[in-house]
DNA sequence: GACTTGACTAGAC
DNA sequence: AGTCTAGCCAAGT
């Protein structure tokens, strides 16, 4: 099975209302240092994948070459109940606790 | 199969 | 507190 495949796998497992880092999603790949992959994987996600619910180390919406997506992964946080404190997501209360 | 490209990160200044 | 840097690694070309 391909990285991309098993990013998307694991992401699809994170609840509604909360959030993984990418750095997290690596780690629990066993590919600690895969970070930057992770986010390669995500840019590309199937329908159905909860892509928005992937942020980064600072719990805030990472940049990208065109922001537009920017916005709509904030609003999409938004309908899930999240809220942003100056300007990001307070990991601490909102982080996703996976088992593995 | 050799570059290039980032939706990354931790650390240094 | 804001920027910069150096590692990193899978995908794309």
């Amino acid at each position: 099975m391909s990285f991309g495949a098993a990013v998307h796998r694991l992401v699809r497992r994170i609840p509604r209302g909360q959030v993984a880092t990418y750095g997290q999603i690596a780690a629990l790949l066993r590919r600690p240092r895969a970070a930057r992959a992770v986010g390669a994987a995500i840019r590309a996600c199937p329908a159905g994948v909860p892509w928005h619910r992937v942020v980064n180390a600072r719990g805030s919406i990472s940049r990208r070459r065109r922001a537009a997506g920017m916005l709509t992964q904030r609003i999409l946080l938004e309908q899930e109940g999240l809220r942003f404190r100056r300007g990001h997501i307070p990991l601490e209360r909102f982080q996703w606790r996976a088992v593995k």
